[in-house]
DNA sequence: ACTAGATCAATACTAATTCTTGATATTATT
DNA sequence: AATAATATCAAGAATTAGTATTGATCTAGT
């Protein structure tokens, strides 16, 4: 017999949390009830300015990023996430309170959402989910620290290296534009960089 | 890189109601508190298959499209709504009930929306807009009514040319797909008409 | 004065979308 | 049965939108 297409794209996330830690049966019959799928469509958003962020957003495909426009109409891309990552505002979405940021479909994407409450219910109803979220966002909280890190101490070059080291996969997948404004440099500073190191690693 | 915020312009809103019927002061303050802009950027969804759709759309600037996906998997387009006019699936959002049916943003689209509740709210509080929503829904109504009569009486050269009658400004707004998607032809005969009208009116 | 980086404007490149055309089929009408 | 109206499929052409590069010039911090 074969799962439909909706309880299917429910697996990459079973399958994300048995890696973390191994669910029962009664768990992950709890995952297939709460978490439920969207597709969001290139360019849309998940999460605009001023709206408050009700769900926590697990990615089956595609990709998001998450970013914040500046007094100036300058925007600055948090972070990027693909498939098995989580994209949330977390600050938001437990103060219940407007959100400052905004979250964006790069690509055509897949993503499974769990809102407040029944992430709540989720809780009670099986407790070993603290501690599966405690982990993951521990490692969430890890990269963000990893990054932050990076971005003080580093020049732009160095920045670009490590962004290639740590997300290869990305490098082809996203508009150098948008990795500009991950890394925080012009698109144009970006494109010499690269000019440069081409010719100096040819 | 700029991405301007939400501005909130309830001024056009505001105006169309005073040239149905004038508002008083207190009017007005109703409309400021209970319709909120939003921003939907192009081919984002505002209502989805399957979702209730939980809002009554005012079009501030850009163009929506409200369609239906047959069982073959044919998308039909049941009208293009512009600046001034009113974009809502109507069953839907009285009986609650999830939605047969698509609304999209052709073009980066500026609502103001009121919700089901505030709707209500509105009506107590001011009951003069009971009216006014009268005068408004009649006014689609006729529309739809002049579309359907017009949609199973003529040819498709007819449609055609009665919608550049109808709709000046939208012919060069709207790609030729969704035109034909609105007539009921293929983009391909469409193209054929054109030719053929262009011929006979050099 | 030098380096890392920004800004602005022009141009080049690429990919996505849209439009047209030809060939051939289907369906409804007379 | 013949004809007009319209669909389907496939291939190209044309257009537009999005992205990348380059040159010239500017600024702030060592």
């Amino acid at each position: 017999m074969k799962e439909g297409p909706i309880k299917s794209s429910i697996r990459p996330l079973i399958n994300y949390f048995n890696n973390l830690i191994p669910l029962n049966d009664k768990e992950q019959d709890s995952v297939f009830t709460y978490f439920v799928p969207r597709l969001y469509r290139k360019r849309q958003y998940i999460l605009q300015e001023g709206d408050t962020c009700a769900q926590f957003n697990f990615i089956v495909s595609g990709c998001l990023r998450m970013y914040k426009i500046d007094e100036k109409g300058n925007t600055h891309v948090i972070y990027f996430a693909t498939e098995n990552w989580w994209m949330i505002d977390l600050g938001s979405f437990y103060s219940k309170k407007p959100s400052e940021l905004n979250i964006e479909a790069m690509e055509d994407t897949m993503v499974l959402q769990i809102s407040y409450d029944n992430l709540t219910t989720l809780y009670m109803q099986a407790p070993k989910f603290n501690r599966i979220f405690r982990v993951l966002i521990e490692n969430s909280y890890v990269a963000l620290q990893k990054r932050l890190l990076q971005n003080i101490s580093s020049t732009a070059e160095e920045r670009y290296l490590a962004f290639i080291e740590t997300y290869p996969h990305l490098i082809n997948r996203l508009p150098q534009l948008q990795i500009a404004s991950f890394l925080g440099i012009t698109p144009e500073f970006l494109s010499r960089l690269r000019s440069k190191l081409s010719k100096q690693n040819p």
